[in-house]
DNA sequence: ACCTGAACACCGTTCAAGT
DNA sequence: ACCTGAACACCGTTCAAGT
């Protein structure tokens, strides 16, 4: 299960493998060719090594995407102002953070996933409940808070980004919001009421607005729940 | 594209495949073995063709999960009780129906993706926006709430239960919430302050919960952003 | 128009053998 | 302890041929 951490230990041959040398390769080739064109014998080559050897370092795919996508979770944090602020405002830069990261490696965005336990998946999640815990909130409310606002963050981001590992290799978003648009216009304004008038939103909306909209209704909604007292 | 609708349209023979035909048959085999488990293969076998005969009917696998998510969607209008209450109301027992129709079907939930392009993924959203233009939000605002509350119900039920997905053939959800507990007291209390003292939380949490208040923070915040008018 | 099934071009993963 | 690479047991998908 633990294997090899740390690199090349001393007496270790210069260019020994080691699992942080795997997941760095492996987010090189996911941003590169997304999750179906990361492959064993194609990462083994990058690596100048067999299949085989990557299996004494990785128990296998899924835990290998698992952990680069816990690495690009990591660069949120080195983004993230940090605190020094008031807890909504720390709330909302970091899940801001937590967006631009996985927006910069979108195959990532569908593997983060709860509840953590890979180390920045972790550090996410503490980070979030500590900023709650300095709200007017009752204590006994903390946890299921703060598991509320981590999983809108890392659940509404993968709906919003996941669907580009799909298209975008062959249309871009402009093209499939436009296609997008026109299937709309064509539904039965009867059946679709709401949708039908809608294309227009739809073609000028920016992903990144889509997140902060209901993020900010998600932080309002604290507030109501604290009850009148300082802003949280 | 558009390939065989509708079931042998007359002079067919009885036992003729029909996209609705291998989608139900899909949904059965995904139910029982997960993603992994549905084979061209097998799924050919059950339906007593050959594998290149599915390929008539839907263009390819990725095409055919996607439609049998949207199938466990269409499941969730099924169990919602309509409309007839205010906003907030349906809102709430519309989410609530589709968390427990994903929840039924887990490997759906990572599947609903967004913006909706299939029959049952456009009525739900359709039907969250007619219920956030009956509210007291200015119109210009329909749009972007009603998709950060579709985001939500979507993107969180997938957060919350594409997890069992992956451990559910082999460790119990109580064993991995308990493990995973374990994980986390013996982390660094310095480093993790949060967490380390949150862990009977996490034992003790339902995910139906977890899903329930976040959508009422969420819905909570839209009381907020109507001002003081008649609730939403 | 729709179905058949063999064949192609891959995969992830294992494991005996090496150093 | 760690690496090698051939081999196993599959896949999704295509396509010439049938009805």
């Amino acid at each position: 299960m633990q294997r090899t951490r740390g690199r090349a230990p001393t007496g270790g041959r210069a260019d020994a493998l080691s699992q942080e040398l795997i997941v760095e390769a492996a987010v090189a080739l996911l941003d590169e060719l997304g999750e179906r064109g990361l492959t064993f014998r194609l990462l083994a080559k990058q690596l100048k090594t067999g299949p085989g050897a990557l299996y004494w370092h990785v128990s296998n795919k899924d835990e290998l995407v698992a952990l680069a996508a816990d690495q690009v979770l990591g660069h949120a944090f080195a983004a993230d102002p940090g605190s020094g602020e008031d807890a909504g405002s720390g709330l909302r830069a970091l899940a801001v953070a937590v967006f631009d990261a996985l927006d910069r490696h979108p195959w990532a965005a569908s593997h983060v996933s709860a509840p953590p336990t890979l180390a920045n998946a972790l550090r996410l999640l503490d980070r979030i409940g500590t900023l709650v815990a300095g709200t007017a909130l009752p204590a006994e409310r903390h946890f299921e808070v703060a598991t509320a606002i981590s999983y809108y963050i890392t659940g509404v981001s993968a709906q919003i980004i996941a669907p580009r590992t799909v298209h975008d290799a062959t249309v871009s978003r402009d093209a499939f919001l436009a296609r997008t648009a026109r299937r709309w216009e064509a539904l039965d304004a009867a059946d679709y009421p709401f949708l039908t008038r809608a294309t227009e939103h739809l073609r000028d909306h920016a992903d990144r607005d889509q997140f902060t909209t209901g993020l900010d209704l998600l932080l309002g909604g604290l507030n109501t729940a604290a009850g009148p007292r300082p802003p949280v």
